[in-house]
DNA sequence: TCAATAAACTTAACCGGTTAAGCCGAGTTG
DNA sequence: CAACTCGGCTTAACCGGTTAAGTTTATTGA
């Protein structure tokens, strides 16, 4: 059942080694012979071991894809984009154990010697890549900003995001926005925070702690500093989310308590996952263009693989769109108040 | 930079062979010997080549996983699923090319050398699943039933799920029970059907084909379904859909158009994703136990490796769960009317 | 004391392909 | 007609590990 380039050799009289070059139309080959050999290989169901292959050609064709969190929906777009344009481009992905802790996937990957990584950085990978740059291994972080003079990356300008989406909330005529967020972790949170900052200055606004509500865990402290927030003297008309879930979570929260949105509180979000366009109402948001994030990511990584790109290291980033949707209440009569 | 268990032998003047059982703590070497050869691995940064080491036991240590439509909420615990069960066992998983027309996925895992295939049976995958059959490759399908009496598979059973949700609403004293699903292209929406039928019959309620609708594109078929429904002379008080995406468009819809949901007509989903816990209003659902489903294949699927399971396929029927919220509209006091 | 046994390695074949180098006969050229 | 070219194939080394079988030395048992 398990047929290799020796059985097919002894079976059409040749070297195995004519019949590796047949099966891939090398043009050292005659053509009656290459056919002869084709033949046989479809008669016998013959597959070729790509480990076989691999180990001399240096080369696997695959690509490792490192996450430390695999189900977060922002990440949906972002895979979905990472495997069409691998796949496109003659690649197969490997996903990273989730909870891996006894062996860095990264280790794991190269000792499976994929032909390069895709790294989400967080501060576990740290050491990984320190690794990677010291072997010279090729590969490209996404989603956040780290090792910015030594590695490629491709990230969203979350700044630009959140300051659109801030300056578009002033541009309703909201006076004090609310940002509910994750806290400054990573690249992305803290950039949030300098757009939901900048912008406010643009707009004359006033920057106040109050407003800021910092939230760990969706589940306990997204009700929490509702609350809170609803408590305060002079109420926000808006509040802007860090991302969708969470915008999700506080509308539904605004509504249990007879609170509509957008009429009372505006609401928005950021990623704009599949949810929000879902959503009742539809979540204003900025578009982090995930599944562009995920094909740049592979073509990146592809062009630093072939030799193509050396020398510095290349950031793409990619200019997010704010998608306005009914959840900030813009066209509200109130709104242009 | 790239050091193989030949550099190490020459350094610690030992036979390569010497060294590979030093690293895999075999009894056969000495203690001292076996920590001067890790000694050496370490300081050269040493990485075995799984690739050559695969080569030889005939195993990759990897899974591959088949799926068509990618991006499918509903997949997406089932995936979580799949992968920490299979990195808990000490496997990686390997995806399919989504849209891999060029050649079978499955070939390409088969020559790939994966140990075993997770399959999402449709109609493009019979011939492939034909072959695994003949070649006698391990594999397990899930989600769909196919293939019943010669292969192994994990399914949720629809049937019952479908089942308790309508009893639940003829429960909640609805009558007219109207059903939006995908046609039934494969086993899930057959069973959910009949579930439905059954649930109908044993509740003494009218079945009739004017309370069936089918949708193939949500985006255009939802808003159709819903206006036809809407416009029957006696308009159903609750509907059904076959997913929570669906049952989320359907709400909104009916918000638009100012009917409340649970209050005027109640809706529900399956499935249980994300969203549906999310949404306002929480939508009812059936809970399909993705991440068991995952999981349970990869259990089943390396019984099956391992030989200790042989003979007839076994079939895994996950048991569903009726998942309330608010959506039905259960403990309204219009439904116990 | 000497054969038998065990411990600790070494040798060499092997996994299933690829590829550089070599070989051979037919055709071309000067 | 010798020299050369070249198409078409074979040989053999190689990729980087594993493993069965063999070797050597120390240990044990009778």
């Amino acid at each position: 059942m398990k047929n290799t380039i020796y059985d097919i050799a002894k079976i059409a009289h040749l070297s195995p080694a004519a019949v590796s070059l047949a099966l891939r139309d090398s043009s050292e080959i005659s053509t009656k012979t290459r056919e002869k050999v084709k033949a046989i290989a479809r008669k016998l169901n013959y597959m070729p071991n790509s480990l076989a292959r691999s180990l001399v050609v240096h080369s696997t064709n695959i690509l490792g894809v490192v996450v430390h969190e695999v189900n977060s929906p922002f990440l949906a777009d972002i895979f979905q984009g990472i495997q069409e344009e691998a796949n496109r481009q003659g690649y197969m992905v490997l996903y990273n154990p989730v909870s891996d802790s006894r062996e860095s996937a990264v280790r794991t990957f190269v000792s499976k010697q994929v032909d390069g990584l895709i790294i989400l950085p967080t501060s576990k990978t740290k050491d990984d890549i320190e690794y990677l740059i010291e072997s010279n291994f090729p590969f490209v972080l996404f989603s956040r900003r780290m090792f910015d003079d030594r590695a490629d990356y491709v990230v969203c300008n979350n700044e630009k995001g959140a300051y659109d989406m801030v300056c578009h909330l002033a541009g309703l005529g909201h006076k004090r926005i609310a940002y509910i967020t994750y806290p400054a972790m990573n690249s992305n949170f803290k950039e949030r925070f300098e757009g939901y900052y900048r912008a406010l200055r643009d707009n004359g606004l006033e920057a106040s702690d109050e407003l800021v509500f910092l939230t760990r865990d969706e589940e306990t402290d997204v009700p929490q500093n509702v609350e809170k927030l609803l408590s305060l003297k002079n109420r926000p008309t808006a509040v802007f989310t860090s991302g969708d879930i969470m915008a999700a979570r506080v509308i539904r929260m605004l509504k249990e308590r007879n609170i509509r949105v957008p009429e009372d509180i505006a609401v928005t979000g950021f990623n704009n996952i599949e949810l929000s366009e879902l959503y009742d109402p539809p979540i204003t948001t900025v578009d982090h263009f995930g599944h562009e994030m995920g094909s740049r990511s592979v073509k990146l990584l592809l062009e630093r693989m072939s030799g193509k790109k050396t020398g510095e290291p290349e950031h793409v980033i990619i200019e997010p769109k704010l998608v306005v949707r009914k959840s900030c209440g813009a066209g509200l009569s109130w709104a242009k108040s």
